[in-house]
DNA sequence: TATGAATGAGTCTTCATTCAT
DNA sequence: AATGAATGAAGACTCATTCAT
């Protein structure tokens, strides 16, 4: 039906006003959540008017997209950084321990944002396939720079991906669910022997 | 003053209708999220007036609360049953196993359930506590089974813990992402043997 | 996506809030005109809350479709209640006349809404159907009615729609345009001769 | 004080911009109707941007209105060129067949353009005006033809009038309508006839 | 107890028009 | 003379909740 054209910015100036709206709109969502966060808002925090947002965006969802394009690496993916770090035998242990720190240290600085996006890549499936993709990038990358660093383990993917998905359920335990009845000191220990013992054992 | 007083049903009619509502709250949360799901829709599928909901519920989101009371087990914890099951050392690789595919079969039986209610643990602070609670409570019955069949573990509460997340996440790739770059049976049993690792592993 | 059932009115309070719509409603889009006339300047007039009116009506025009139902006869056909008098060779003059005459009157009752509406007829294809088979509804029936007075008219539909036709050419032209230049008088009877000579001569 | 005058354009490039615009907008209304055409889509249709649209047209109004100034008579009377042909009692009805041909594959041909701007004419007071002015003249060309071809006619405005009004209702019919209860061919002759009894038959 | 009619603030989105450059 | 970014009021429609019966 309506085929108002979404605007690829040229000048400057709305260069900026698309990041100011990418900016106001992702950091609402992030703190009050995308159903309790509306365009009117977006727009008087991005101090634009509402009118605006509709010419760079094809609706409210495409500013949590492209929030997330340019947002979620560093929110969920910061080890990525630090994975530049070469991996070796060696200094192994400290560079997982430096990620999970990393990664938990992030989680507290944006606690409700990762809460209410990994929300809605629960519920919404455009944001599902986002992560969806993200996950097997990050995977892949991790595993080159294992394989790089002279590792070899034999079905990598599948191991990274499991070790990914254990460092993430302890750092989402430790930010956010605190259960006084678990001890995270000994978890977080437990967690990174297991890290070893998966990518070193031989099967 | 005049507060509207939530009913507690006594009668027996009250209470069937209360339950009509839950069901059909829940089931409609279940398939097509919270913020898709309204009150009249589930008035109509209750078969009751939209009006008699606020006599037994607080409010839209009682109504899921309550339905996560009543379902939540039978859809997130199907292998609570299950490990009435005595652990043993000899069996015990296949009850994880059974466990685990128990736990496959069920998220696929309600694959938009699992996906909206996580979605809703992760951005409402009242389901986000009802998991809360949940967790730790599983990850205690599944403590004493294992305790009462016979091992010794030391740490148990947080492996279990660590554990349930390693099936979680497995489960979860499997049935909602199926990434074709991982072959899950190789998955499948890295996880399995990650958890006889942790499980029967001194430290 | 949205299945907000339509509510088909049982209780008398619902029917007359239906009804109050639609008479508002379709008076203020005969008066203002379709796109000029807003949901909310409907509510107001008919004394009734936004919402009320999406319980009983799909869209805005579902309320200009129902008051076509309800007063379309009246404002469009009111000939079709006169022609309940029998034609017949004697009168058969006096009937075409009287008809013109109501029909004048009428649109001269009615002028913004038999502009408004034709203008929608001509825009939008729900109304452009609704008149579409009305037209050939009024076309048959005075069709039958000529019959049933005893004349034998051969192509008998066609004749009848080309004399609709020219009565409502006539009576546009009377009503709304005013052509200084044209004599009106000389114009019916030039149109009376007309019809009379089309429903009459052997072809 | 400061109001924004209309520029009338004198430069070439000027005056080219402002029939790209008429075209383009023209066009637009034709084709999805006057309130489905924004002013952005005509703007991106004739190459230029938004804003020059407002220097040379006083709204978006004043647009159609140039457009019908433009390319009304092409749509709207095309039998006005065919009436440079010479009336005579010998080709009168070749004549009359042949403008009713012409017509109707001139509907045929803009289909839409015809109804959205009749539909127009309907409901907006200035595009009334114009086809208000333009069927005097279109009756006084005929009339005139007629008269110069040797005819002498009675009450030749009126006639004229009626007799456009004929054609016009069948032509509508014919294209839009597609009643399948009425013989087309059958309605052509009878309208036809009437056409030559009306203006033939002495009064 | 129960009904279902009614509320009205709130949502996203559109668009003619203006303005800074 | 021209651009295209920006405006902001206005629109259709939704829905949790209340109220009259």
């Amino acid at each position: 039906m309506s085929e108002s054209e979404i605007r690829e910015p040229i000048q400057k100036r709305s260069i900026e006003t698309k990041e100011k709206i990418i900016e106001a709109g992702f950091d609402l969502i992030c703190n009050d959540g995308y159903y309790k966060t509306n365009t009117s808002k977006i727009a008087k925090k991005a101090g634009v008017s509402t009118g605006i947002i509709y010419q760079y965006f094809k609706d409210k969802k495409d500013i949590l997209l492209s929030g997330l394009d340019k947002y979620a690496d560093d929110i969920f993916y910061p080890m990525l950084n630090i994975s530049n770090v070469k991996f070796d035998k060696e200094n192994f242990i400290d560079i997982i321990k430096n990620m999970i720190n990393k990664y938990i240290s992030n989680h507290k600085l944006s606690k409700t944002a990762h809460e209410e996006i990994t929300a809605m890549a629960h519920s919404d499936k455009d944001v599902a396939y986002f992560f969806y993709k993200r996950e097997m990038d990050m995977t892949f990358k991790i595993a080159s720079a294992l394989t790089e660093s002279g590792f070899s383990i034999t079905n990598i993917n599948e191991k990274v991906h499991i070790v990914i998905g254990l460092i993430d359920n302890l750092c989402h335990e430790i930010v956010y669910h605190k259960h006084n009845e678990l001890d995270y000191d000994v978890m977080t220990n437990i967690v990174m022997a297991e890290i070893v013992t998966i990518l070193t054992k031989k099967d």
